[in-house]
DNA sequence: GTGAAGATACCGACTGGTCGGTCGGTTGTG
DNA sequence: CACAACCGACCGACCAGTCGGTATCTTCAC
């Protein structure tokens, strides 16, 4: 493969080396000061070159924020479905989505940032794509419950509005967290969280008591 | 008493009347556009005064949104204690609350949309404020269901984590609801929000299906 | 009652600062 | 030389808040 040099090879590797720089720059400032608070010149000194820079690699500080809410929550997504993927049971394949994005952001607080609160202060513009990545998340949940529905797990009931609602109670919990200083651990609410949202749609007590996901 | 005239009697009457016309015409902008991209002129336009007559009022922008915020979370707290007091058993209790906060929405979606949508944007000197309202709504909710929790209506639970998780579905709920063009009507969704949160803290499903709060 | 003095309410041009985006120019690589 | 990558001074738009000025009351001496 190519020298692991501070000189790189090629000016294309060169080229793309700066714009993730100016990504990796921007999403932390995003994350610390919000969308609307970041001043191009920000990002351009914290990777390390000019608003110039900045404007060559990318057409619009709005394409800039796209891009990284797009490939967070792409990365998270495939998470999701990766986790989800090795459980064919339909209840623990919920179970497997809520617990995988609690235990993400978990270890990555930026990233929950990003997703769950800095998309606000961005205007109007980004509430239909914030609208949209909601509607993911909370429709990921409505199938893993329509197969529990239709598997008989557990009884009939407005999965639309569950996943909604189930959602909306993670978002919740996991707005909370990021906003206070000192957090307990994320990790450690996960077990309460899951069985209040699994007792919401009537799954059994006993199956609840029975300890997270199948084991590995 | 006095004349109920067109010419208000007295300037201190015709001045508070003004005060009323800006924070009316702030709450409106502020519902529509959201407060960063308000500007005091659109206020001062829309309440048939200047910039300047703003500002004889309001100290800054800020302030008026504060108050705004203030007042609104004010008299929805009252209606919700209001409502609660009507009820003696804490299960009653806290759906009583949920009930108004849920219908008292959907009667005034512009009330939603300044408490839990445009709050954001504000950036970060209003994180504190909206936080502080999250936790107040949360705990009362958590109140309601430590009284149910000593009374053996439920079995003993985290409720803190609770009252915050249902009003993250609450939220989610109604987030959705405002940010879709033609809505079905808010109060559709209560009685299955209903059983689903009820459900989630152990509710026996023969009190669920008794329908709604004690008639009055 | 009246009219001058003072207070209160209001006006809108202006200031100072911010910031997204542009553009002519420079640098380094192939 | 050619061309991609980069620089940073600059432009134009926006906007919160100010300030000197005006108009409309309120008060009170006479």
């Amino acid at each position: 493969m190519g020298s692991n040099q501070d000189r790189p090879a090629t000016q294309a590797e060169r080229s793309k080396a700066r714009r993730e720089q100016i990504l990796d720059a921007a999403f932390h400032t995003f994350t610390r000061r919000g969308y609307r608070d970041t001043a191009v010149d920000e990002i351009a000194a914290a990777s390390q070159t000019s608003k110039g820079g900045v404007y060559f690699h990318f057409p619009t500080k709005e394409a800039i924020f796209r891009e990284l809410m797009k490939t967070t929550a792409d990365r998270l997504a495939a998470k999701v479905e990766r986790a989800v993927a090795e459980q064919t049971e339909p209840i623990a394949k919920a179970d497997a989505a809520l617990r995988t994005v609690l235990l993400t952001f978990a270890g990555h607080r930026t990233m929950a940032r990003l997703l769950f609160v800095d998309a606000m202060g961005a205007g109007r513009v980004f509430n239909a794509e914030t609208n949209a990545l909601h509607d993911r998340f909370a429709g990921m949940i409505a199938g893993y419950l329509d197969e529990a529905v239709e598997a008989g797990t557990i009884p009939p009931i407005d999965t639309a509005l569950t996943g909604v609602a189930w959602f909306g109670a993670l978002n919740e919990v996991v707005a909370r967290w990021l906003l206070v200083d000192d957090p307990a651990p994320l990790e450690t609410v996960y077990p309460t969280l899951r069985a209040l949202l699994l007792r919401s749609v009537g799954v059994d007590e006993a199956r609840i008591a029975a300890d997270s996901v199948a084991p590995g």
